[in-house]
RNA sequence: CGGGGCGUAGCGCAGUCCGGUUAGCGCGCCUGCUUUGGGAGCAGGAAGUCGAGAGUUCAAAUCUCUCCGCCCCGACCA
């Protein structure tokens, strides 16, 4: 049906790319992994920006923005955090045409040049907290890149917050992570895991890193947000100090966050099908297209006419768009727009007009509906909210259907590969079993729960000692 | 960085093994007419430094060498 999308069953990655054409979302760029987000993808970030502001705004934050630029001896005065970038740095040596005194680092992430800003802004307790969030792009030089997923340079909004207590701070981190888990199943319509990560997949320079974590179509973890707890590790690196309300000096507590354009291939994976794009409504960029079918010209402005009245008053309460292109039939159109993810289609041809209706189209489910012509924009709005919830509960009894719990080793292991899926495994908290997990299965130890959901005793699936909680194991991009 | 694949019109490809007219095909694009409830038909048309450079040859998309780039799979990562 759909020409020129592979199936999922067929090749998932060649799939996903296919999506991303058939809706012109993006296209590799001249320079390598790196990509151009099209209008259309970019009107998709736009949302997710804008409703994530609105969050974070709500939440007493403000943006601002830092330099692109950072200069090299600041990106190394963390040692935990040096050692986790410095693979992936892009480094500036050259600047007019002379070159510099001191290379600049293009930023991987902005904590360094925020926090030796912050050094000077804070000397009081009164100065804080400081809740500050970006928008910006920053730069990784990644081995392998995939468009959305993975890119050498990609956007996001990362969040720094600075405070006076750990408590108040970690409090901070948990409130953004419940901001992230919130946006993902309310706009995202997507399900998520919330936890802390081990060790090893803790940020470069955290204490805790806890992050929101997906399942997509093939089963796959995708981590969609983090947000750290830093402790004072920045604050020691770049001295940031306050006195607080009895006259002691101390180091200020601080936070990170952020979320990339990464979201925007955790949508494409969770949702869409072998005929394109399926975008959930609250994040659509065009929610309802509506197509006149006509037999000849006379039709034609009669049913322009028709559905210029029937959207009366739709601007500004909904964005829809009405295709009346002549050059194209009707079946190219419905074609195009599934291809594109638009949640809903609404078609007005003679027959319509006769029975005073009009027929409405679910991209999620292609259901078929013929509805009144009355209250139209009721009946649009209604369903763009259930299209929501349903691609909410699809996704949601797809991640159950295939989540385990799992004690035996070697079971976990064919288990993992086949059928795949998010595992619930008992670990004794040791780094070698966690290393053992992954060099024989693959996966990785996703999160551990927050919750008394997975809290019971068992033995590590690995080593067989004591374990309390069980911990989410998945293969993950 | 290792393994695999590829580079010929905007996109997808054939032609390359075995050198030889004016480099083809499908889709898309432009013009016109007919069409229009699931990817329209006919007619006409525009569009190519065959990834780059060097070499062999009377003659190179095709053979040789060098380089560049991209995609997929792995090791690292939001």
């Amino acid at each position: 049906m759909a020409k020129g999308i592979t199936k999922r069953s067929e090749d998932y990655s060649k799939w996903y790319l296919d999506v991303i054409a058939a809706a012109d979302l993006a296209e590799h760029s001249a320079v390598r992994g790196c990509m151009v987000i099209k209008p259309n993808g970019y009107a998709l970030w736009e949302n997710i920006q804008r409703q994530l502001d609105n969050m974070f705004k709500e939440t007493g934050h403000e943006n601002a923005y830092f330099p692109l630029f950072i200069p090299e001896s600041f990106i190394k005065k963390e040692a935990q955090h040096i050692k986790g970038f410095s693979p992936e740095l892009a480094v500036v040596t050259y600047g007019g045409g002379k070159q510099l005194e001191e290379p600049l680092v293009i930023r991987p992430t902005s904590e360094t040049i925020i926090w030796s800003t912050y050094a000077k802004w804070i000397q009081s307790y009164r100065d804080l907290p400081i809740l500050i969030n970006q928008w910006a792009n920053v730069v990784r030089w990644e081995m392998r890149t995939r468009l959305f997923l993975r890119t050498a340079e990609f956007l996001w909004q990362e969040g720094h917050t600075a405070h006076a207590t750990e408590q108040e701070a970690i409090e901070e981190t948990l409130l953004i992570l419940d901001v992230y888990r919130r946006f993902a199943e309310e706009y995202l319509a997507a399900p998520v895991f919330t936890g802390v990560k081990t060790a090893a997949e803790r940020f470069a320079g955290a204490i805790d890193t806890y992050c929101i974590e997906a399942m997509m179509q093939d089963k796959k973890a995708l981590q969609g947000g983090t947000s750290h707890y830093l402790g004072e590790n920045f604050a020691r690196a770049f001295d940031v100090t306050f006195q607080d309300e009895n006259g002691e000096n101390k180091y200020v507590f601080a936070t990170s966050w952020g979320v990339s354009t990464r979201l925007i291939g955790a949508l494409i994976m969770m949702h869409s099908d072998d005929n394109g794009l399926v975008i959930p409504p609250r994040l659509a960029p065009t929610k309802v297209v509506f197509i006149p079918i006509w037999r000849d010209d006379s039709q034609s402005d009669m049913l322009k006419a028709k559905i210029t009245a029937l959207t009366e008053g739709w601007k500004g309460r909904i964005s829809f768009k009405v295709d009346d292109r002549d050059q194209y039939r009707p079946g190219y159109k419905f074609n195009e727009w599934e291809k594109k993810g638009v949640p809903i289609r609404l078609e007005l041809g003679p027959k319509d007009i006769e029975n005073n209706q009009v027929v409405m189209v679910r991209r999620d489910t292609g259901e078929k509906m013929f509805v009144s012509q009355e209250g139209l924009l009721e009946r649009v709005e209604n369903l763009l909210a259930t299209i929501q919830q349903d691609m909410f509960n699809r996704a949601l009894v797809f991640r159950d259907a295939n989540t385990y719990d799992e004690d035996n080793f070697e079971a976990f292991r064919n288990r993992i590969e086949d059928p795949g899926g998010f595992f619930w495994v008992h670990w004794c908290g040791s780094p070698a079993c966690e290393t053992r997990f992954q060099d024989s299965s693959k996966a990785t130890i996703r999160l551990i729960p927050m919750g008394e959901s997975k809290k019971e005793d068992g033995s590590c699936i690995v080593c067989g000692q004591p374990s309390h909680t069980r911990v989410l194991v998945a293969k993950s991009y």
